[in-house]
DNA sequence: AATAAGGTTTAGCTTTGCCTAAAATAAAAG
DNA sequence: CTTTTATTTTAGGCAAAGCTAAACCTTATT
């Protein structure tokens, strides 16, 4: 595997992020890179000779299955990353994403085997994410949104969306984290907020916190 | 703290190894980036610009203040960064450097101070040289070259040269790590190469070898 | 089918950072 | 005190990545 640049891994990223296998406009690429359409029309050429995308010139920019495995490669080291910040160093949640950023470019096979074995070898990162595998295999993608559960069931929280640092804080107010379990008091038929229930008591959700916040049933 | 470039820190690594505060010329800059010296000149001038460094063109170029403190705060990343990379991820010494090389340009005071930590607040790296405080200051530069010792005495080795991966290679074959201690059984007046003695035996070490193992007496 | 609107690409400019080749300067040798 | 030599700097190029403004396709609207 050759070596790219941070920005054609930045472009491939956001590729894999807004498609996947699948096209992808420039537009939208440019908004999520945070550039100009013009500067990405040149970065997918640029990427296009190394054979990462297929580009159709006004249609739109597509993953090849080289550059899908790229892509999971960073993803993989960027969620590797992420979980040493928290589980090893104690970051909260909301603040691991811009360092797992800069982490992800670090190029080192052997590195990130280590730390895989290091942290071991977990199948999802601190918000639940999958992990990509080292042959690119994806774990399973945990879980459904709270308002997915009928009254009365107990559950587990899996996994959480990542909505934003306002997010994150209301979680950490809420004292809501991953492996919690609570039990589904009742669904309003009103605005689709949620009472969950604890030994300590209970408490409403709004839809909109629902509607990040992934469980299991338990 | 602004921030820099990759290149920038690298430049100002170079220069605090070179010369530490003093001048350094174009040439030896040069040779140690790897870069020719009209790409050397040019660097040096964007350093100049933000009060880095004084250039004194066809003189020479040194750190400013400011520069030193940079420096310093690279070389502590980057010596934490090779102590995490032995004591956790279970590299050898030989391998590190090129991998922390790239992990010192991360940016973010409070990962390093998390990882600082984490790696029990550690004075002296995995070769024994000293990790610079956070407020700037240097632990002491540990041990004198082993052949400075005087026959009978007992030293314990706390630091090694980083003199190239053969070095590292024969250090492993013949088993000698930080910690380890001998008694100093005799010094050849015809090549300066000494004679260690262990529980288990004794074993010359030439004088190359000699001069990039430091210890103290213990 | 013609045109207006919106998204995409081209053209041309900027900065960083490296290169080679030529000019300029400092240092050493005569 | 010149002249040669070695080092350093300038001048001019190139590639990556970004930008703005203008030209160009697509698509949707009349």
């Amino acid at each position: 595997m050759k070596t790219h640049t941070e920005s054609e891994e930045n472009y491939i990223k956001a590729l894999y992020h807004l498609g996947g296998g699948r096209p992808v406009s420039n537009g939208d690429l440019a908004q999520r890179i945070g550039a100009k359409g013009s500067s990405v029309t040149q970065a997918v050429r640029r990427l296009g000779q190394k054979d990462l995308v297929n580009v159709v010139p006004y249609k739109g920019v597509q993953l090849t299955p080289q550059g899908i495995r790229l892509a999971k490669s960073i993803l993989r080291k960027h969620r590797l990353w992420e979980t040493f910040l928290v589980d090893k160093l104690g970051f909260g949640w909301e603040e691991v994403h811009p360092l797992a950023e800069q982490l992800e470019h670090i190029q080192s096979e052997e590195l990130v085997d280590r730390l895989f074995q290091f942290l071991g070898s977990p199948k999802h990162d601190p918000h639940g994410d999958p992990i990509p595998e080292r042959d690119g295999q994806m774990p399973p993608v945990l879980g459904q949104p709270i308002g997915a559960f009928t009254t009365g069931t107990e559950i587990r929280i899996v996994r959480v969306e990542d909505a934003g640092s306002e997010f994150f804080d209301q979680l950490d107010t809420m004292n809501i984290n991953l492996g919690n379990t609570y039990e589904i008091r009742a669904i309003s038929a009103f605005d689709s907020s949620v009472e969950l229930g604890t030994s300590a008591g209970t408490f409403w959700l709004s839809q909109n916190m629902c509607a990040n916040i992934y469980a299991v049933q338990s």
